[in-house]
DNA sequence: CAACCGTTTATGATAGATAATCTATAATGA
DNA sequence: TCATTATAGATTATCTATCATAAACGGTTG
């Protein structure tokens, strides 16, 4: 999916505790303590701090000086939060996309789609709507704005998979995504643009159906 | 203005170091070795990792494995990449304040216009249009968004200064900002909202004249 | 151009020092 | 008695200092 940093031990650390906390295995609020780690990676202290203070950019764990780092709770709010943010973010990005769009490009798309369709965990699920949205967007060549919505996609995976814990989880339909590349491949990028920011907000209120 | 996070060492390294790229003081694609840098904070080269991993983060430094970390490059590119990002999130974030608007943000959102109409240095205003921007948003209480706002706006002033450096630069106006608290004391959020987008997106323009 | 060699530098390990926090127990006061 | 406070010991984060390893860089040769 996104580059292997695993060049460096810290590298390595964060994106396995990062990928524990999106999952759901470790807890919000569990502290994580930097000596239990070391061990755990065979390292010393030094690189876990560092991967401590990756996470800590990626909003993935808290940092309380002296107090050391927890994973970093999970509030209701953060889910209108992070939809907002993505649905404004994501129709910059695929409007920037769209001219340079490819039919390879195109293709990736709908591979990522019926991967979709044909997941039978909400993990294969989750997996394959980030890389629908990943490929989405990729074209358009803004690195800064590619890496903010990659984490705003692992946040969303996170509150998601937490959702599906406490809430049990059905397959979904991905009659939104189809949409929105039937509209690409008809070259309507307004139209394009518009339901990709409604299928962000749809998402939303599923998960909050009561506000 | 932010909360001083000057209890760590690590911290105080990165704001320092941040400060410095930021003003230009520190060039682009300047290698920065952790061995002087501690030197020079009296420290030891752990911390300056952290601060490093904390610089790269905000897209202020650029790390290559055994190579090191260098001053990240400044491309003209990222002038509308930033800009397009700052349109849409500002507006999301301006939207979910306006209605918890008091008119003691109000008058806080003046006093930074103000100080804008009065700066004398470059510095003097780019602190103040921080100011303004930040108290526009700062009541919508979406810490995520917030953040990557702060993040933006840091970028922004980065190239701000750099295109200063090589343009010069003379006292600007502040009309766009005085119509925004004009239709926000109306409570005309549309208006303030199309403002708003419109405003980052001129900067973008006078930016870059040529394109 | 390519292979070699010494210097510099990043990366990480280890040991240790300091200080802040936490926990559990004891002491105090109402 | 019960609740609050004080305190002592253990745990932990933070940082220093030193060392080892390996990769990259710069120059000198063949």
């Amino acid at each position: 999916m996104t580059n292997d940093e695993n060049t460096t031990t810290a590298g390595r650390i964060a994106e396995a505790i990062g990928e524990r906390i999106i999952s759901g295995e470790l807890q919000p609020d569990a502290p994580l303590r930097q000596d239990h780690i070391a061990r755990e990676f065979n390292s010393s202290h030094v690189p876990v701090r560092e991967a401590f203070r990756q996470l800590q950019a990626q909003h993935l764990v808290v940092a309380v000086p002296r107090r050391g780092v927890r994973v970093a709770p999970l509030n209701i709010n953060s889910v209108k939060e992070i939809a907002e943010m993505r649905a404004a973010l994501e129709v910059v990005a695929l409007r920037n996309a769209a001219p340079k769009l490819t039919s390879s490009h195109l293709a990736r798309i709908e591979l990522a789609l019926i991967e979709g369709d044909t997941a039978q965990t909400i993990q294969e699920f989750e997996m394959a709507n980030r890389a629908f949205h990943h490929a989405l967007v990729a074209p358009c060549a803004m690195p800064r704005l590619l890496a903010s919505l990659d984490g705003l996609q692992l946040a969303n995976s996170r509150l998601v998979f937490a959702m599906a814990r406490s809430s049990g989880w059905r397959p979904r339909s991905n009659q939104d995504h189809r949409l929105i590349l039937q509209a690409l491949r008809a070259r309507n990028v307004d139209q394009a643009c518009s339901l990709l920011a409604r299928h962000i907000q749809t998402i939303e209120r599923l998960a909050l159906p009561s506000s």
